[in-house]
DNA sequence: CAAAAGCAAGAGCACTGCTCACATTTATCT
DNA sequence: AGATAAATGTGAGCAGTGCTCTTGCTTTTG
């Protein structure tokens, strides 16, 4: 009634009230998110919690997949920002340090939010498919990282060996050249497992060769089973979880990093 | 009426149709399982299927939980005899053979069967604690095969340099004289880490030092994150599945394997 | 000021896991 | 053989879920 135009902006009391609604629910979501988990999500108990009648939350929320997408995003926000905070504290040419704090930012980030992680990482939900075009890029992200410390490697000349991964380095110059696997095995085919990859406009510019994207990924993939192994429990009653990610972390790391601070041709 | 004793052994007819009936269960929810996925296993629908009403299929499961416990340890059981299998028909010297059919054992199960994989090795099932006196021993199965690959390879003199993996083989001697982790990292403590592992009576009898047992878990970690990041599709789209699992795998076999079929300390 | 758009509320549908009381069938004991 | 006990089938019912639709009310907008 006696409100002047100054004290209402275009986003009006409605506007301001709808916002304010969004995000509670996205907080009380995140809420029941860590109690409870991804499947225990439930429209009607945030609803609830909210004060809020059972069908009033689809006002603001399309469906549970909707939420669903937010809290993914959400989440791939957070797990990335916490890597890169942890990743940007240890100078640029520690590359150990940076790898150690890469995993380190990983692991505790999801040790505190298992259910996050789950939500990342674990079995997809059922009967949700998350749309590329929300989860695509924010997904990427600490893989980013990751990608940008393989390539200060390359350029510091640090970069491990990858015979020692059993990844020949001539099979990026001819493409019949394969190199022979472990010992008598089979073909590994650089080129074709991540040259498309490299096509990619995300790693495009950073002209890297494809054994160092493979070995970029098994650095990757190593530690993401790493934590994945120790938030699902898959290898049991686990005495030591810190020593042993340690361990497996180092190993990670060895992948892409030379051990002794020296170029892997030197004696 | 007229049935004579002979043809009603102790196993009546009553027994034998609740083991008809208990097994039936378990193949259509199998079937439900790989159709709909884990989290959409009804009991009701179970029941409907066959031809029940859905009090009555609680007669023959106990709940939904009790049935996960049983497919969980059916899965283990599917999956360790495929790997098994797969295992057993390369010749026992052909070390790397041995390891490459573990892990495409293991992945073509998966690719086969993923909503079992999910179960085993994806985000535990909400509200559901898989009892440890029912799946912990099934669960080990396959990595008992990798372990005993681990344990020939080491007898045949051809276990990779655990230095190759930033792993010092002095931690074993004195505890307190710690290897120095990636150039400058902090300490690993191998023996912290699996040495509790070791006096387990599975592999009590190997004889297994720590820096083999961490070799084994790398490779095994790696393996495992690899068929995962494929089932789940956690790197998006990947333009060549199998020729990115064989560069994963081959690294995965080079932490536990020396490369040249030599043994590490050889120049 | 009136029309339009946003919102809260409630009823309702189809589904879930699970329990309970009741009737029927089968196995066992006397 | 007959009584008794155990196992099995049936249906109703409770509390919960996601989601839709209609009915009124409030805020914003023309």
């Amino acid at each position: 009634m006696t409100a002047d135009a100054s004290t209402a902006p275009p986003p009006g009391k409605r506007a301001r009230n709808r916002a304010a609604v969004e995000a509670e629910i996205l907080v009380v979501a995140r809420r029941h998110l860590a109690t409870e988990g991804a499947a225990a999500l439930s429209l009607r108990a945030i609803a609830r919690d909210l004060g809020m009648v059972s069908s009033g939350i689809y006002r603001y929320v399309e469906s549970r997949d909707e939420l669903l997408t937010r809290l993914i995003v959400d989440s791939y926000r957070s797990s990335a920002q916490a890597v890169r905070s942890a990743h940007d504290v240890v100078p640029a040419d520690d590359l150990a340090g940076r790898w150690r704090a890469i995993g380190h930012g990983l692991r505790t980030w999801a040790l505190r939010h298992p259910h996050d992680f789950t939500l990342l990482y674990g079995s997809p939900v059922p009967d949700y498919e998350a749309p590329a075009d929300r989860t695509g890029e924010p997904g990427t992200a600490v893989l980013a990282i990751l990608v940008t410390l393989v390539v200060d490697t390359r350029d510091a000349g640090r970069l491990a060996d990858p015979d020692q991964l059993g990844l020949g380095v001539d099979s990026t110059a001819t493409n019949d050249t394969r190199h022979q696997a472990v010992a008598a095995g089979p073909a590994v085919d650089l080129d074709a497992a991540v040259g498309p990859f490299l096509r990619d406009p995300m790693f495009a510019s950073t002209g890297l060769d494809p054994a160092a994207l493979a070995q970029g990924l098994c650095a990757w993939t190593l530690l993401l089973g790493a934590v994945t192994s120790e938030i699902f429990g898959q290898l049991g009653p686990v005495p030591d979880p810190d020593a042993l990610f340690e361990v497996l972390l180092t190993a990670a790391g060895s992948t892409i990093l030379s051990a002794n601070g020296l170029p892997p041709t030197s004696p």
